[in-house]
DNA sequence: ATTACGATCATCT
DNA sequence: GATGATCGTAATC
């Protein structure tokens, strides 16, 4: 039997290794859907430094967002929602704060959460995730680095398309009291955030709606200034 | 019914 | 920087 050759689309390490509660910590709030009832331009830098929380053999796996994308809807060309409404891309016209699951290349699954009220199809392509805390209990840096790694670490797959990210179910984004640590005057200002073009599309390549926390080193890709 | 391609990743040069 | 893995989707015939 030979080696495996190339990339596959298995767990990339046999247990979690995340930061784990058995139950959803006190101090983390579910985003409201208000705050994804606003463009995504708007909606996608503000979710950098906000936790996803993937809930999963009865643990909670989190991740701190780092890097993210916007798309647009019907005005972008890079979209899945420009050319309209199909099987695939209804969750972008329903309803904000769903998660958008795709399979892409064949092998890799990327998650998104839809943004703007019904009829809007604008979303937020998740990117990067930065584990909690280093240490034994944490994942590697890379575990979550890129949107097709993020996925595999926190075990989302399309069975999740559609899940409702606002309430603590299986999959939710949250806020909680970060940067709490931090000096008073960077507490005011919040971490720099950098902005650049998309990655690996070949239309709309020019407009700048990747955002990321440079200070991270989970974020993926290149970054420019 | 058939086909072309993609919001990626790992490995190679 | 280039390439191959791998398959669901959507457009075309």
């Amino acid at each position: 039997m030979s080696p495996r050759r190339g990339i596959s689309a298995e767990p990339l390490l046999a247990a979690p290794v995340l930061i784990m509660h058995r139950l959803l910590p006190s101090n983390l709030a579910p985003l409201p859907r208000v705050f994804f009832e606003r463009p995504p331009l708007e909606v996608a830098p503000d979710l950098l430094g906000k936790l996803l929380l993937r809930r999963w053999r009865g643990a909670w796996l989190a991740g701190r967002i780092v890097e993210v994308e916007a798309y647009l809807g019907r005005e972008d060309p890079a979209a899945h929602a420009w050319r309209g409404p199909t099987p695939r891309n209804r969750v972008l016209f329903g309803p904000a704060g769903h998660a958008y699951v795709y399979l892409i290349y064949g092998l890799h699954t990327c998650l998104n959460v839809s943004i703007q009220p019904a009829g809007n199809a604008g979303c937020v392509l998740f990117r990067a995730l930065e584990p909690l805390a280093a240490g034994a209990a944490a994942s590697p840096l890379r575990a979550m680095s890129g949107p097709g790694r993020l996925t595999r670490t926190l075990h989302i797959g399309r069975a999740l398309n559609g899940c409702d990210l606002t309430r603590p179910g299986r999959l939710c984004l949250a806020a909680d009291d970060w940067p709490c640590g931090l000096p008073a005057r960077a507490r005011r200002a919040g971490p720099e955030i950098r902005v650049s073009r998309r990655i690996g599309i070949t239309r709309a390549r020019a407009l700048p709606a990747r955002f990321f926390l440079p200070a991270s080193p989970a974020v993926s890709g290149p970054r420019p200034l």
